[in-house]
DNA sequence: AGTGAAATACTCAGTTA
DNA sequence: TAACTGAGTATTTCACT
């Protein structure tokens, strides 16, 4: 078992590099580790197949994609009985980028992105419908930084 | 000014299809969007140049990247009166991976991966001496969802 | 992990609507 | 202004060493 806990020096590098430009030819990424084109194409697709890297995203302006309101919301059960099927619950609603379980007060934290304050109140009605919780929003009011490269 | 609120259709599908899979081929994005591949490759650069397109990044898995530790963590400032130089006062820790500034009771929310609660224990003593500030940190148990594709 | 070669894809002219 | 065509490069991908 290839578990947690450390990537080879060399997957690490790779994943440094893609994690910094996910859309880095095998060329270049071949030329920054030291290894041939072949051999990186290799270590990429088996770092894919082992789930280490999970997919490719673009990182996108909130502003300018129209959804400019970003905002944190933490949830508790309105029933702290009832069956614990919440991200099931919340999955179709596309504006939740972001679903986190935590330890606490509040048994989840959500991230999501609308248009307005009117998207964001009915964005927070359907959550509360779906999901049977009550529901505390803090605003964002701006995002000095955001998905940086994680420190390998 | 082409400013906020919208992207024209074909931007929206592209941006849309490079969200969802920022590797995308171009030749492949114009399939799927319907124009010819210098087009889209055309579209593509000037959404990046515009700063719709911020850049491109890797999804991974926390575990198997030996940083299987998430915390979400509140700041306070010590001293209400200082300068708002927060931000640039913990750019430098990388274990951060994202940094909002938010309305409500606390400055700033944190989002924060590291290998061990002795390392997170380490962590929120450099951002309190960094910063000056007071923190309050909620432990990821699980990530059901993360990073998924904005609706556009 | 590396080599080499075929298949794809990228990129940039110049051209057209 | 935006998109297309085509041709030369570059990259990806795979069988073999």
């Amino acid at each position: 078992m290839s578990g947690p806990g450390a990537l080879e020096p060399l997957d690490q590098a790779i994943v440094r590099e893609l994690s910094a430009d996910g859309r880095r030819s095998f060329t270049d990424l071949a030329e920054r580790v030291g290894l041939s084109v072949s051999a990186v194409h290799q270590r990429v697709r088996r770092l894919e197949q082992r789930g280490v890297i999970r997919g490719y995203t673009t990182r996108l302006d909130g502003e300018q994609i129209g959804l400019p309101l970003t905002a944190l919301i933490s949830l508790t059960p309105n029933d702290p009985a009832a069956p614990d099927d919440y991200p099931q619950r919340l999955e179709h609603i596309t504006e939740i980028e972001s679903c986190y379980s935590v330890a606490g007060d509040e048994s989840y934290i959500l991230l999501v992105r609308v248009a307005s304050p009117l998207a964001l109140e009915d964005l927070l009605r359907r959550i509360r419908e779906a999901a049977r919780v009550s529901t505390r929003t803090t605003v964002v009011l701006s995002t000095p930084f955001e998905g940086r490269t994680p420190p390998l």
